[in-house]
DNA sequence: ATAAAACTTTGAGTGCACTCGAAGTCAAGG
DNA sequence: CCTTGACTTCGAGTGCACTCAAAGTTTTAT
C-alpha cells in the first residue's frame, strides 16, 4: 500500500527531516537508508514518504547518541529480516543503557557545578 | 597554607586525575591550567595539590559537556580574580540550562526508542 | 657506568560527523 | 533559447578533542 505515495527532492526531504542536504546525501553514502532512494529520469533523489519516516527514525537514534557506525549496524540488521528482530532489541536495549549511564555522568557533573554556583552566589553578596 | 604539599609527576597527576600524560599536557597548552605548572630543575613538570584539585574541577566541566574553548573563557574569568564572579556564575548558570535541554533531547529521544524496543518485545518477530 | 624508562617540546596524525567545492547535468521561468 | 538555480558525484576540507611521533634530556635501576 505506497499508492498515493508523494515523493520529494531533496530540497523538500531536507525541509521536512530538518537534516540538510549535505547530511542527506552523507546518511545515504553511509549506507543508512533502509531500501535505496529512487531516482527520477534525472538522476535527481526522489524521497518517497517511507524515506522520510526512516530519516526520522535515524535521526531518533542519532538524537539518542547512537554513533554512526552503530546505526549502520542497526540497519544492516533490519535489511536481513525478521531473523534479527531479537539481535535489533537487543542492541537498542544495550544502546539505552549506555547512555543512560552517560546521562548519570553528566547529571553529576552538573551537580557538582551547582555546589560551585551555590558558593559564587553567596559570596557574591546575593545573600 | 601550602607547606606540606607533595608535588607529583606528570604520571602521578594522571593516576591521580584519571586523565592521560597527553591530555595533561594538551590542557596545559590549551592554556586551562589556573596558573603555571611548576618545574624541577629537570624541567619536568610537577604537579600540586592545587593543580590536582584544578584539574579535578576542570574535569567536572568537561564532563558536563562544556567545550574545551569556554572551559578557557571560564579559566581566563578566574584568573581575572574576584570581580568577575557574577559573570562566571552567569556562564555556569547558562551552561546549566543548555545541557539540561540537551539532556532533554536525548530522553526524548531514548523514549521514543523505547517505544520501538517495546513494540518488538511484544510481538517479537514482526517486522 | 650504562641501559631502560620517563620526561621534555613541537608538530603532525586520528576519528568522528559532518560540510563544502568543483565540475558538470537538469528544470523552470521569461 | 537562455539564464538561473537546484541537482548530481566524489574527493577534500573543517572543527573538535584528543593522541601520537620524533628527537633529545633526565631519572632510575642494575
Amino acid at each position: 500500500m505506497k499508492s498515493v505515495e508523494h515523493s520529494m527532492s531533496i530540497a523538500e526531504a531536507a525541509e521536512h527531516t530538518g537534516l540538510s542536504t549535505h547530511t542527506l546525501r552523507y546518511y545515504e553514502r553511509a549506507g543508512l537508508m533502509l531500501t535505496p532512494v529512487d531516482r527520477a529520469s534525472s538522476r535527481h533523489r526522489r524521497y518517497s514518504d517511507d524515506d522520510i519516516e526512516w530519516v526520522g527514525f535515524l535521526t531518533k537514534l542519532r538524537s539518542a547518541l547512537m554513533p554512526i557506525a552503530q546505526v549502520r549496524e542497526y540497519v544492516d540488521l533490519v535489511r536481513l529480516g525478521e531473523a534479527t528482530t531479537a539481535a535489533r532489541l537487543d542492541m537498542l536495549q544495550r544502546h539505552r543503557v549506555s547512555v543512560a549511564a552517560k546521562l548519570d555522568d553528566i547529571s553529576q557533573a552538573l551537580t557538582a557545578i551547582d555546589a560551585k554556583i551555590a558558593i559564587y552566589s553567596k559570596r557574591n553578596g546575593n545573600e
